[in-house]
DNA sequence: GCGACAG
DNA sequence: ATCTTGTCGC
């Protein structure tokens, strides 16, 4: 791990978030495939491992998946968790042999102090419409939210929205909707809402963090696909 | 000055 | 993020 000239990563950050599109920019009715992106660590944080799997959509089945490990190059700094994590999702992404149409990051887009959280950074990266799923608040505030299961509050930052604060499920913590690059606020939650099945995270996170972690769901999926070297492929 | 702080 | 099984609560 290198030393990270912060000043230097912020001013980038400042200059590049301008690019990001906040709107709807693509060309589908409905997406054909969606994927979910997410990386995990392993030996101690050395090594980073990105994951992207991809489904056909409605159907939310499993049609293909990607992994990449690279040597880490920084340390996790909250607001620059981007730099961390990309050269790795962009060495997954290259390895695909089809690209989706939507994808779903885990982490933050435009609900970041400077509006480029890695959902946002990855996406114009890729240039492809992305949006972020994030478990926790990073910065803004929102009202309380009702116990009611799709209960949904804006998450205000600067006075702006950056984000919606939704229920996915009951009795669970809500989730981070934003806009990542090329998809509006209200679309991202509509396409994430689509991809629900019954968990607190929609399908295509699930599976990118079931194989960036390679949680032992993965595992067994993996032994009843009888595919024993997909994993370790390189 | 103090607290907050994605993964 | 990661180390990790069972366990308490709805």
């Amino acid at each position: 791990m290198e030393i990270v000239d912060i000043a230097g990563l912020r001013a980038q950050q400042i200059a590049t978030a301008g690019n990001v599109i906040r709107h709807d920019a693509f060309d589908f009715q409905t997406p054909s495939i969606i994927a979910g992106a997410d990386v995990g660590f392993e030996q101690g944080g050395e090594v980073t491992r990105a994951a992207i799997a991809l489904l056909r959509f409605p159907s939310l089945e499993l049609i293909e998946y990607q992994v990449a490990r690279i040597n880490t190059t920084m340390p996790y700094i909250p607001g620059f968790l981007s730099f961390r994590e990309y050269p790795a999702l962009l060495a997954a992404w290259q390895r695909l042999s089809q690209q989706p149409d939507l994808v779903f990051v885990d982490g933050h887009g435009i609900s970041h102090p400077r509006r480029l959280g890695v959902a946002s950074h990855f996406g114009l990266l890729i240039d492809r419409p992305t949006i972020g799923v994030a478990k926790r608040r990073l910065c803004g505030r929102f009202e309380p939210l009702s116990d009611e299961p799709d209960a949904r509050a804006p998450l205000i930052d600067k006075g702006e929205q950056v984000a919606w604060v939704w229920r996915s499920k009951l009795r669970c913590n809500p989730l981070f909707i934003s806009t990542g690059h090329r998809v509006g606020l209200d679309s991202a939650l509509h396409w994430v809402r689509r991809c629900m099945r019954g968990y607190r995270l929609p399908e295509p996170t699930r599976w990118a963090d079931a194989v960036a972690s390679n949680r032992m769901a993965f595992q067994r999926w993996r032994q009843g696909q009888e595919s024993p070297d997909l994993f370790n492929p390189q």
